[in-house]
DNA sequence: CGTCTTTGACCCGCGC
DNA sequence: GCGCGGGTCAAAGACG
């Protein structure tokens, strides 16, 4: 099951706050304020993380943050949240304080009527940045600009440029807070990431 | 002249 | 069925 895909690596630039859903939800409280503390202090550090599986994206994701800058990265352990099949489940935070692994059979078929988009691979970051499109070692033609409902801020679609790759990203000004940068990234690229 | 951005139109899923 | 909102297309323009 690949269901880990809590990792990035940032520029000295921006400041990865949190890992959000695809709602914009900050998934994990934990996450959450590991990457606080990480800014407060001000370290420059890589967290080793263990007992997790990255998707090939976010490993070359890494791979680029690692060589190419004094960046920070972060890999986190795949608890209670991700992507089982085609759906998105964020178990943290809410009742219960145990968090148990999610059995899918368990789900089951019950709620199949709607089916949407493959969302595995979807994840957001929520970035403190002055610059709209953050480097991340990939080069994007943007397709799409949209206002979206109850935000000032347009959001953008990229697409990667290299041919065939299916792999997109929406970026959006957060509407509470400008200063914060929203990229979302969908798909595993099918290539390595180009140097520029 | 090739590549990328802009931008309005179009499409589609979803809720009412 | 209809309208709304989000996502994508594609023609035209900008830019190097």
């Amino acid at each position: 099951m690949a269901r880990d895909i809590a990792l990035c690596s940032i520029t000295p630039v921006p400041i990865l706050l949190s890992i959000m859903d695809r709602n914009y939800q900050t998934t994990t409280p934990m996450t959450t304020t590991t990457f606080s503390s990480l800014e407060s202090s001000g370290s420059d550090q890589y967290i080793e993380g263990t007992d997790f599986e990255v998707s090939e994206f976010f490993s070359n994701f890494e791979e680029w943050g690692m060589a190419e800058t004094e960046s920070m990265g972060f890999t986190g352990q795949s608890q209670d949240f991700g992507y089982q099949g085609n759906q998105f489940y964020d178990q943290f935070g809410g009742s219960s304080n145990q968090q148990q692994n999610v059995e899918e059979s368990s789900r089951g078929g019950s709620r199949n009527s709607r089916e949407k988009k493959d969302d595995r691979g979807r994840i957001a970051f929520r970035m403190r940045s002055e610059i709209d499109v953050v480097e991340d070692g990939y080069k994007w033609r943007k397709y799409g600009k949209k206002m979206v409902k109850n935000s000032p801020n347009p959001r953008n679609y990229y697409r990667c440029s290299v041919e065939g790759c299916p792999v997109k990203k929406r970026v959006e000004r957060d509407k509470e807070d400008p200063h914060y940068v929203i990229t979302t990234y969908e798909g595993i690229h099918s290539h390595e990431a180009p140097r520029q």
